[in-house]
RNA sequence: GGCCCGUUGGUCAAGAGGUUAAGACACCGCCCUUUCACGGCGGUAUCGCGGGUUCGAUUCCCGCACGGGUCACCA
């Protein structure tokens, strides 16, 4: 090999590749941004749908970027051309637009943003062909002939003698092919790839620091991995450390699956004298499978996809705030102490970045849900459950969307202050909750409470009408309600406590049969404002209703 | 199998060589309350196991076990 002529070796193998490194250099000057700014990127593959692990990641890179007054931008890695899905790079564009993730240079539909592009991979491979032509010509990088067939039987050499996988020393067949070989597998067109040529020694150990993991230490790679595929298309390591130097990325926020290959990376970058970015691996997300955790598979569970939130009805914020609480899990107790701020305001930081796998936690996202939505204006819930109800229901949306001011005015039933209700935690729930508020939906069920007799449950449904006037503020809707309990027996709650035997039970019991006819069911938001929403004719007509059905009961009751 | 990472309550987790081992979710109970909620209060943990180091370890070290990740011309 060091007799080898790999200057000549170079041009044969890209005889069209005519750009040199310091060309390529020269389009990507250092960036000049503040003192501290980092530059992250989102760097996913267009495989047709995201999940929650590009949005974890993400967040982190957005908010170590755009809290830094740094960079943030979008590098779609095309390499892997039989696992792209059209459409692959809208659907993520989309996710970015949709969980309102900023970026400031990358990949779009038209026209790329930025000057540190192209940002689409396959785009690049005349940079990444320059870049492996040198390394060829430094003699750090040679073309490798191996079939798969070859590959396999390799493979299963090494299990028979419980070789470590993977070409390596002895078994880098190809590593030192002379020139005339090569000559001759080329000139027959034999298809070959580009390894980089490794130097590592296992026994010797490598050592960094992860931001998350703190410091480590990996034997030596040892593997000559593929850097270029036969396609000419780079592999992910090579892609990688060419793509965030020239880019400029400062820290890289990557699962945690590459801790492994860093070893790889770190000999990269040395080939080049370069210097490495910092790194942040973030732990994986698992989920509970029978008695034990794993990680969160693509093809087993549906909660992955980001997808299944849309649908459920999870607002963005929501995913977006529990993700951050699994992210830096100080997060939560800043939240209740600032619940008005907006989630930007917290101080993100890689230190308290969890070193573990989370388990996703689909109650604990739920609370985070109901708080969200709980914190919103009515008319913010309105609009983006009308947003949902149009794409996945859309004879509910017709319903929203009928009289928006009656929608929003429902959705106000105790919303502001300092204590509001939570009755929503996702937008396919609120169907159910709102049900009564819409005749279509209406399908009570008359379960009284058992406490009040019949006969009071009649009285109650037929003399309340006359003492009902819909123009009532809610302080005088309840001393009427009051005074017919009153009259029935039934006195104020702190009466009744005073005395528990002496009655048959209290204004709330009275309330409830009032309740239950008019909504359909044991709980609501606050019955004053349900009537006045609902109207006199429609409250009328449904206490006369109850006190129908709750007839035809007794007279069944009294034939058997 | 090799290599790497990890292990505090059902879950997410804070934490320090000597603490009553935070907080949040879930669950249970109580209180407040016209109902429903909201809210408030309370309950359940000796920090995987075995050895060290130390006056003292859950906190430091070493083994083990268990869990996870990775060993592609996928990222």
């Amino acid at each position: 090999m060091k007799s080898m002529d790999t200057n000549r070796l170079a041009e044969l193998l890209f005889p069209g590749v005519t750009t040199r490194p310091a060309d390529i250099e020269a389009l990507y000057p250092p960036r000049t941004l503040p003192e501290g700014a980092k530059v992250t990127r989102m760097a996913p593959s267009p495989t047709g749908f995201m999940h929650l692990g590009n949005l974890f990641g993400a967040i982190t890179d957005e908010r170590l970027a755009h809290q830094s007054r740094g960079v943030f931008y979008l590098r779609i890695e095309d390499t892997d051309q039989k696992r792209e899905v059209p459409g692959g790079v809208e659907t993520i564009l989309s996710v970015f637009h949709e969980y309102e993730l900023p970026f400031d240079e990358g990949a779009s539909l038209g026209e790329e943003i930025g000057a540190y592009g192209p940002y689409r991979q396959r785009r690049r491979a005349n940079i990444y062909q320059t870049y492996a032509k040198e390394l060829i010509r430094l003699g750090k990088a040679y073309p490798c002939f191996c079939t798969e067939e070859e590959l396999t039987a390799i493979r299963e050499k090494q299990a028979a003698q419980k070789a470590n996988f993977g070409y390596y020393g002895k078994w880098a067949v190809h590593r030192d092919m002379p020139l005339p070989e090569i000559e001759a597998k080329l000139a027959a067109g034999v298809p070959f790839v580009v390894r980089f040529r490794s130097e590592g020694d296992p026994s010797r150990r490598v050592k960094f620091t992860d931001l998350v993991k703190g410091a480590m230490e990996f034997p030596e790679n040892d593997q000559d991995v593929v850097i270029l595929k036969s396609d000419g298309i780079p592999t992910y390591h090579f892609a990688h450390v060419i793509d965030d130097h020239l880019m400029g990325t400062t820290h890289v926020v990557r699962g945690e699956e590459w801790l492994a290959t860093l070893p790889i990376h770190v000999q990269l970058f040395a080939a080049f004298g370069w210097k490495p970015p910092k790194y942040v691996h973030t732990a994986q997300l698992m989920k509970m499978d029978g008695a034990s955790k794993r990680k969160l598979s693509k093809r087993k569970d549906p909660e992955l996809a980001l997808d299944f939130y849309r649908k459920e009805g999870y607002p963005v914020r929501a995913l977006k705030e529990y993700l951050l609480t699994l992210l830096n899990s100080n997060f939560e107790d800043w939240r209740i102490a600032n619940p008005d701020l907006p989630m930007e305001d917290f101080p993100f930081t890689t230190k308290k970045m969890s070193v573990s796998g989370a388990l996703f936690d689909i109650d604990k996202l739920q609370d985070v849900s109901k708080n969200v939505i709980s914190r919103m204006s009515a008319g913010e819930v309105s609009a983006l459950l009308r947003g949902w109800a149009k794409e996945f229901d859309s004879a509910f949306y017709n319903l929203l969307s009928r009289d928006e001011s009656y929608t929003e005015a429902i959705l106000s039933i105790g919303r502001g202050g300092k204590k509001p209700r939570k009755d929503i935690t996702v937008f396919s729930g609120a169907k159910e909750y709102l049900s009564f508020f819409f005749d279509e939906l209406f399908t009570p069920d008359y379960a009284y409470p058992e406490n009040v007799c019949v006969t009071d449950r009649q009285r109650i449904l037929t003399e309340y009408p006359a003492l009902y006037d819909p123009a009532d503020d809610s302080a005088v809707w309840f001393q009427k309600v009051c005074a017919l309990a009153e009259k029935l027996g039934y006195p104020g709650v702190k009466e009744y406590k005073k005395s528990p035997d002496a009655y048959k039970g209290h204004v709330g019991d009275v309330s409830m049969v009032l309740r239950i006819a008019v909504t359909g069911r044991p709980n609501s938001p606050d019955l004053c404002d349900v009537m006045r929403l609902l109207g006199s004719e429609r409250v009328l007509c449904r206490l006369q209703a109850a006190a129908h059905a709750l007839s035809e009961e007794t007279e069944e009751k009294n034939c058997d």
